[in-house]
DNA sequence: TGTACATCAGTGAACGCGCGTTCACTGATGTAC
DNA sequence: TGTACATCAGTGAACGCGCGTTCACTGATGTAC
């Protein structure tokens, strides 16, 4: 805790930094203790020094992705909103944008390992679900306030749902028209102040 | 083709029913040759007088899956409308059961495995690709007929996210309720002819 | 109808490979005096 | 300040296991006559 972090310290952030790229690139089931810790610039006997399991890195690698993917998100959001972007747009557009499809590994984990959830230990399992909500929470601040619960729910299933199956269709025209069908069919309910430069 | 299907097209059906039930509890990734043909009630040593290789397997299985989905919905579909519900209502509410929650083997695979189709081979993820516009149009006609395109990929989008979120949070009142609101979500936006006893 | 043979679906042992995990060891860092 | 020793992070070989794939063989089905 004093001073410079240890050798070990820095090794173990690089560590979880590499596996929460990892997970987000190749999924749960494609990341490799040899692959992450080569990743990391380590050698993979060394492993058992900083996690009891593989399984006990994914978890730490799925904490650590969440709070990634939302401190990058709320970065580009900061940004649109300061070009006036309400913060629903802002939102929106952050989430579904191009650079996203092209870019699962620095993404949201959750669009990145929805589906891979339910076949995952209940020590992963706990992390993803409490992200899940956090995203929810994230999208209910942006929409107007009179908007229920089940809005913001149904809004993040929106989000989540539009860049999976972006993604299943592939980077090119038809992932596109599926981020830009969302992105226009959100904001076209929810963003009550119109779009900056409407008229 | 001729009279009853032979002894090979018998086990050849099976291996794919068994396949295309265990990608959608498994995942791609956990699904093994040797459990497949177990599952069929055969031996793994006969796998390759079937098959070329385990992803041929695969890709015949999300075939099979997509069409076994689909069907499964029509029928659930039709019951609903049968007593009454709108066509978006049966759809919304097919898609959205707490039975497909619990149910992931006999459901949709594109909910299923959405997260998992980018890793998987060109011919993978070709037939899963086209299963996604299959879904799109399936949603579009259940739509008000003013609905564009982009409406019916936006829906689309919301019944996948909801179902993949509400399996991450479990099988239990948070996921149910993810269920709820994105089904609430959807029909007070588009059904236009209300619930069936509505006052 | 019956026998002899050919075909063919399926069996189960085996191979090679990669992965998670373990462990004896090395080389560097830090501490005692 | 310098030397001797202890601690500790990381190395790389090794182990066991499961998986995809291959293959020689078996037993059943079908055909020829």
């Amino acid at each position: 805790m004093a001073g410079p972090a240890s050798r070990k310290v820095l090794s173990h952030e690089r560590i979880v930094e590499a596996a929460a790229r990892a997970i987000r690139r190749e999924g749960y089931a494609g990341v490799g203790v040899a692959d992450v810790m080569k990743e990391a610039g380590l050698t993979h006997g060394g492993f058992y020094a900083h996690f009891p399991s593989r399984d006990a890195m994914l978890a730490a690698a799925m904490d650590h992705a969440g709070r990634d993917g939302a401190s990058r998100m709320a970065q580009a959001m900061a940004r649109r909103q300061a070009e006036g972007a309400s913060p629903l747009r802002a939102m929106v557009e952050s989430y579904l944008s191009e650079k996203m499809l092209a870019n699962c590994e620095i993404g949201c984990p959750i669009a990145a390992l929805a589906s891979e959830m339910p076949r995952q230990s209940p020590q992963v399992r706990e992390i993803a679900a409490s992200r899940v909500q956090g995203l929810v929470r994230a999208v209910r601040q942006t929409l107007p306030a009179d908007a229920g619960e089940h809005v913001a729910m149904a809004v993040t299933a929106n989000l989540v749902g539009a860049m999976q199956l972006a993604r299943a269709l592939g980077d090119n025209a038809e992932g596109r028209a599926m981020l830009a069908a969302a992105r226009k069919s959100i904001l076209d309910q929810y963003d009550t102040e119109g779009t900056p430069a409407s008229h």
